[in-house]
DNA sequence: TTGAAAGCGTTACCAA
DNA sequence: TTGGTAACGCTTTCAA
């Protein structure tokens, strides 16, 4: 590998006119310009970023911290945020926090060893508080205390959106399915579905009657079937499964327990992973914009990076989409869609 | 940030002594050692990534070039590489190569001037050859010369197998779709049915009896779904859809058409997607073993970084698993399983 | 507009 | 076993 002294010496000038006629910063004539570049081409140069690191104290790396690589509702966003920073010359250092605080903490240690400029962050710790000084951005979900920027979807009013769908479509009996009460997500989405339905007249944990529940468990296909079995004595008429993994909990204990979806039961989901759509009927389902978030995702932390006075800690609420596919039935009790039946 | 100067000055020792005690290489007495641990908890140091890539000449850090971070085949095998990979004491740095010629040649300079140890590629040039003097591993597919080991699912075989579940469930008129004829695993897959169709007694092409045919388009949901079309008026009895988004196109398709699965047409597909299982009545596919795949490039990428000597270039081929689920439906003609109907 | 030279934080060599 | 010192390749003063 050729280094920058190679070049300037086959162009005939010294390091450091190489080094302005390559970064593009300082004054530099043009036609030393220009045999500067025709040299490093001949050669083959590439900068090295170790050294341009070590110098310039600053890496050019940003971390990505999310609980785990396979994992679609991450790596939505994740695509759109690599083409973002990449167009901005930035790369992009993976790690894997597996949803533990201990995870969590190694990945930390590994960004700060790396001199990551950034990081954007999915926290698993809702208290959990980023290194002082490194900006970061949090996507998905926020820590209790604002310490640092969040780009995160509005799933208190898609949820609830979602919930005044099933409640117009006649159902007055209604279970919403979350993850571990930490979580933001969960709160949020559980907040959405509680406004929703008090707003219809929902009384929730009656024990008959318009009525609505909130059951946590944990964001997994397991927690979901466990929890449908959990109540499965006593079915409301529709169940609002707030995340994919839940969704397909509720579907393998309903393809288990022989309950047809919808007719047994209407079912609505959160996230739009391909397979919603081709599940037939159809999940309806609200989408947080996950490619628009990995995009603000990646703007903010760029404008963060190099700018000496962090700016305050704001979350940013990005609207999704409620996407009305066939899951869920029109009861004969009838709303303003009619009933189907 | 404290440096190493900080730390030996505190622990009343040489930078040299320092870094010895620290890396844990070359001669430091006990006690030294443990003084200068000491002085470096209590100062919070990180060793410089940097700088020690600067020195030792690498940077610990070892590439993953994907077509694509939202697709879960290779995030499936992403995973655990990145696991892998962690224990071993490398980063990951993520390039996509968005399939397309000019995005690979982005990604390898991208790779080569972060000065990565090592590479681990999902080729998307049939012909590429990564640069001289790199480890690096190719993953899923293979470039047509052997320039680099590849680790690969043994889809041969596995097809093959899959074909032969079809026949035995005494169909006798297929349809394989694959993606674009330079891929290698279009290829392969590819050629794993036409053996199996062949042994069977299966014509390729035949405008009647016993018969099969390979249908090339694009591995994609669109491709599927226009493959479908294309071949809609004269409709085989059953499809092997050679990629998850292939089924994907096949099940759009249908749904569309008001073609049953499997009632009016059996299906057989590759690669294991959870929704394959929770799809009714679930669907028949060859999985190759996406994450043993990943465990052995890592291994291998592993082994190669630091020697001298390359390995000879060889291609490992890993098992998969046919799993048997309700797309393929027993024909009257009846097979050895016999018929449903 | 240019060249020389001083670091950036490590590791590795060498003499003590 | 230790400390001093010379690189590693680059950017960035500073004088010319």
């Amino acid at each position: 590998m050729s280094t920058l002294a190679d070049v300037a010496r086959l162009a005939g000038v010294g390091v450091g006119t190489a080094s302005r006629a390559i970064s593009g910063k300082g004054y530099v004539d043009v036609e030393t310009k220009r045999r500067v570049l025709e040299a490093a081409t001949a050669l083959g140069y590439r900068r090295n970023a170790a050294a341009r690191a070590l110098r310039e104290r600053r890496s050019h790396v940003v971390g990505l911290m999310l609980p785990d690589i396979h994992n679609e509702f991450y790596t939505a966003s994740a695509a759109v945020l690599q083409s973002e920073l990449d167009a901005a010359g930035y790369q992009l250092l993976v790690a894997t926090t597996g949803n533990s605080v201990d995870g969590e903490r190694h990945a930390w240690e590994t960004m700060l060893d790396r001199q990551v400029d950034g990081v954007v962050h999915v926290p698993v710790d809702p208290d959990g508080a980023p290194p002082p000084g490194l900006p970061v951005v949090q996507l998905n979900r926020h820590t209790r205390t604002a310490t640092a920027t969040a780009v995160v979807s509005d799933d208190v009013a898609g949820v609830a959106e979602l919930t005044r769908h099933l409640i117009d479509a006649g159902h007055s009996d209604l279970v919403a399915l979350v993850g571990a009460p930490q979580l933001s997500t969960s709160t949020e989405r559980a907040s959405g579905f509680r406004q929703a339905a008090a707003a219809a007249g929902l009384v929730e944990n009656a024990p008959e009657g318009p009525r609505c529940r909130v059951v946590a468990t944990e964001f997994s296909a397991d927690g979901g079937a466990e929890a449908m079995e959990r109540i499965g004595h006593d079915l409301p008429g529709a169940v609002v499964a707030l995340s994919s993994r839940l969704v397909m909990g509720v579907l393998r204990w309903a393809g288990a327990r022989g309950v047809r979806i919808p007719d047994d039961l209407s079912l609505a989901g959160l996230g739009d992973p391909e397979w919603y759509a081709l599940w037939q009927p159809g999940i309806t389902t609200f989408a947080p914009p996950l490619a628009e978030m990995g995009r603000r995702a990646a703007l903010e932390l760029i404008a963060r990076i190099g700018r000496t006075t962090a700016p305050p800690a704001t979350t940013i609420r990005l609207a999704g989409e409620v996407k009305v596919r066939g899951s869920i039935r029109a009861t004969a009790r009838g709303g303003v869609t009619g009933g189907r039946s």
